[in-house]
DNA sequence: GGCAATCATTGCCATAGGCAATCAAAGCCT
DNA sequence: AGGCTTTGATTGCCTATGGCAATGATTGCC
């Protein structure tokens, strides 16, 4: 194989570049989605890329406990951005899924994040974008990130059979 | 000028490669720095990368509100990653400044980051690595970040005369 | 039919953020 | 000098987010 652990150098890029994009990702949401933080945001694209989730697996998708998952959700609720409605099968499991409008509100908040990280690598000379994009993909790639042209348009991936 | 507005595609490259990397920073704390939170390690990261500041100035470079950073600096004191004290020329001012221990929090957190970078890296193939490390260091470059190499040592740097 | 496991929720706590108000100290302006 | 404004920090009070422990409601297993 041709992996080896990466150069110093190497990681040291990725790591200043990182604290760039923590700070673009929080910006695009305190100034675009009026009323929607960070982790309301983070819950909302889970529920757009994986479709209806129970709450333990939302709580597990954001890596937080199934009592934060649920009163973040009942914040979501109040704001019209997702649906609970329990399972037939089932009756202890709430299923949990994203509304048009909380679809919106991930669209936006995107579209948002797209324009600050346009404004910056306009800065970078149009003969490097490409080896730029390229890099980002590979990275993106290898720690099994979906790249969000593919998340699902609506819930039916993520139901696993 | 060699610049112009990037391609979708290079945005949706770094769009997608962000979520990894705002995932990483947050998990490189929670795991790490046993009681230190994102929030509070941000402030420490920009005690360290620019010397003692008053209160409004560490605010501003947090982009929060003064109180905010004010009862941030509270909960750091008390975990004694930082130091208060008044200036002597205008009596008003708190000057606040990271100490020894704080200075090893961001080193302990900053660590992990890398190895959950290196990990991540560690999985596309070399002859690439290099490519990847020049295109994030255009994108660092680009936004203006400073890489943590070149942080000061001690606070000199940060009283611009 | 009863008991253990699973899922969601509620109670209580700490951190983090904002706005408005207050206090203290400088600066400015007659 | 005395008063008004501006600046800097803090305090009060609100919401949101996060955790753990306990509770409630079902389901599944014996």
């Amino acid at each position: 194989m041709s992996l080896s652990t990466p150069d110093d150098a190497v990681v040291d890029a990725v790591l200043t570049a990182s604290r760039t994009l923590v700070a673009v990702a929080e910006r695009s949401l305190g100034a675009a989605a009026e009323e929607t933080t960070l982790a309301q945001y983070r819950a909302l694209v889970v529920l757009a890329s994986r479709g209806p989730l129970r709450m333990v697996d939302l709580a597990r998708a954001l890596a937080v406990t199934p009592p934060t998952a649920g009163r973040m959700c009942d914040r979501l609720l109040r704001k019209g951005l997702i649906r609970r409605h329990r399972a037939s099968d089932d009756r202890r499991e709430v299923k949990v899924s994203i509304t048009p409008a909380g679809r919106n509100v991930v669209d936006q908040a995107t579209a948002r994040r797209r324009e600050l990280l346009a404004d910056i690598l306009a800065r970078i000379p149009v003969r490097r974008q490409a080896g730029v994009a390229a890099a980002f993909q590979a990275f993106a790639a290898a720690a099994g990130e979906v790249p969000d042209s593919q998340w699902p348009e609506q819930a039916s991936a993520a139901e696993p059979g």
